[in-house]
DNA sequence: TTAGGGTTAG
């Protein structure tokens, strides 16, 4: 959403009540930190800048941003490592405009020929790619040439945002001026491209890429592989098995990672006799499926709700005497969950995972929210932020959610929220904003819901136009006719969301 | 990013 039409709403907008923000921001009082450790300093920054401490406003622009880190008194004693510098530009990955002010500090505390780290400039080009301000990448990416700080890193962040935004050609170009950024045209960077055009399915485009350049530079197995995803992608199995036979041609042999790529495209055919027959064909080969062939098809079968047949999945992988992973096991207590085996997935939980994420413990708190043991899952909760192995995420959150909603506790949904705004800094993103504005409707709260909209459109996350309507509905039966006019206003000029498939 | 996930659904 535009700065301008939201100059233009701002004004009806001050005068409604609740304020917009006032719902998350009231939650968000937390304690004057101590400097002393690395993630309080990233707390104190992150507050100095979403306006929890100074001021009351969030900020709006990145010297604005700036401004407010070089004159707080505590900014100034913070000691900015890289690591820290890092953490800060992760949590506004979604806010460039932070992010870029945070930069600007983070350079004004540096000595003149100190440089960012290759990781917070990359991160930064990426931020900006992603939200698509493309003059502005642009300006920062030839300011890090003139620093000779272009990596193929950088390269491939800036190649695939263009492509993940449909500017396909622009990555071509990106290619095209590898020189200029003292980066070499090799098999490398060339399957950098192919894979970034084969991944946005532009295979056709990418294989005229690849009779242009093959005079000059070798395709590797690499190459094949990343062709044989691309013709997957695009559903053309008869492409990828005839790549194959190219494959070995050129002297490669088709690897696990080739085979697996095609069982993926059988299983999204639902075609499972294909499947086995290739799974029988690799053991023969004398190129065995591994882990993450299992969980490709463990996966697939339980989108189709077939968890039986999935976990006789998981017994052969076992009987080939093959090692789970993470994922693997993810995928396998998700089955058992929704297999109805609690104490199955518990026991692989507790004895048999070899190491946990932050997904393993958001499926086994939704499989215990999922059959109302509420109080198991926030232990499990608790042991998370206990163990700080892994931390939690909005995923982990959206099924105790559901569950306090279930039983009409709001109370709770308040302190839960407050909790994952202040304890752990979630900021919530579309999906978790529509879910609870959906809830606060239907628990006939929508001064809530609608707390929750402009908090999502001060953020400039669209809503959906499912989300809009339903909100609007519920504010005309209360007659809350500001809020009417404001949800109509977003409606006829904001670029809504599609609905989910 | 050469291959693997689910997540809130009355």
């Amino acid at each position: 959403m535009s700065r301008l039409i939201q100059n233009r709403i701002g004004n009806s907008l001050s005068r409604l009540k609740p304020q917009p923000s006032i719902l998350i921001k009231n939650l968000s009082t937390s304690p004057e930190p101590s400097l002393d450790e690395e993630s309080s300093q990233s707390s104190h920054i992150w507050n100095v800048i979403v306006g929890r401490a100074g001021g009351d406003r969030a900020v709006s622009d990145e010297d604005e941003v700036f401004h407010r880190l070089s004159n707080d008194p505590l900014c100034k004693r913070v000691t900015l490592s890289d690591t820290l510098l890092n953490k800060l530009l992760h949590r506004f990955r979604d806010d460039w405009r932070s992010a870029l002010g945070v930069l600007k500090w983070a350079e004004s505390r540096k000595a003149h020929h100190h440089k960012h780290s290759p990781e917070a400039y990359d991160l930064a080009v990426d931020i900006l790619g992603k939200a698509k301000k493309w003059d502005r990448m642009k300006e920062f990416v030839q300011k890090m040439s003139e620093d000779k700080a272009v990596t193929l890193n950088t390269v491939a962040k800036i190649m695939r945002r263009f492509a993940g935004a449909g500017e396909w050609e622009e990555a071509v170009n990106v290619f095209d001026r590898l020189n200029e950024f003292g980066l070499e045209k090799n098999t490398e960077s060339m399957n950098l491209l192919l894979d970034t055009l084969c991944k946005e399915k532009r295979v056709e485009r990418a294989r005229s890429v690849l009779l242009e350049l093959k005079a000059h530079i070798k395709p590797d197995s690499h190459t094949f592989n990343i062709f044989i995803n691309g013709w997957c992608k695009t559903n053309r199995v008869e492409e990828a098995l005839w790549t194959i036979q190219e494959m070995r041609g050129y002297g490669f042999r088709p690897c696990v990672i080739s085979y697996t790529t095609i069982i993926k495209c059988y299983c999204l055919q639902c075609d499972f006799i294909k499947v086995y027959e290739m799974l029988s064909e690799m053991e023969a080969n004398d190129s065995p499926p591994n882990s993450v062939t299992y969980t490709t098809i463990m996966s697939c079968l339980n989108s189709q709700k077939e968890f039986e047949e999935s976990l006789r999945v998981a017994a052969r992988m076992k009987r080939s005497g093959i090692e789970g992973d993470t994922l693997f096991y993810n995928c396998l207590i998700h089955t058992l969950a929704r297999a109805g085996r609690v104490e199955e997935a518990e026991r692989v939980f507790r004895d048999e995972m070899p190491s946990v994420n932050t997904s393993t413990y958001n499926s086994m708190i939704a499989m215990y929210c999922h059959h109302d043991e509420e109080v198991k899952a926030v232990e499990l909760l608790r042991e998370m932020e206990g163990l700080k192995v892994c931390e939690p995420d909005v995923h982990t959150y959206h099924p105790l959610l559901r569950s306090c909603f279930k039983r009409g506790d709001v109370i709770e949904v308040g302190r839960l929220l407050k909790e994952m705004v202040t304890k752990h800094h979630l900021s919530l993103d579309e999906s978790t904003y529509t879910f609870l504005i959906q809830r606060f409707c239907r628990a006939d709260m929508c001064e809530w819901a609608y707390c929750l909209f402009e908090e999502m459109i001060s953020q400039d996350i669209a809503p959906r136009h499912r989300t809009c309507l339903l909100l609007l509905e519920e504010v005309k039966k209360k007659s809350m006719r500001e809020a009417v006019e404001r949800i109509e206003h977003v409606m006829r000029t904001v670029k809504l969301t599609a609905p989910v498939k």
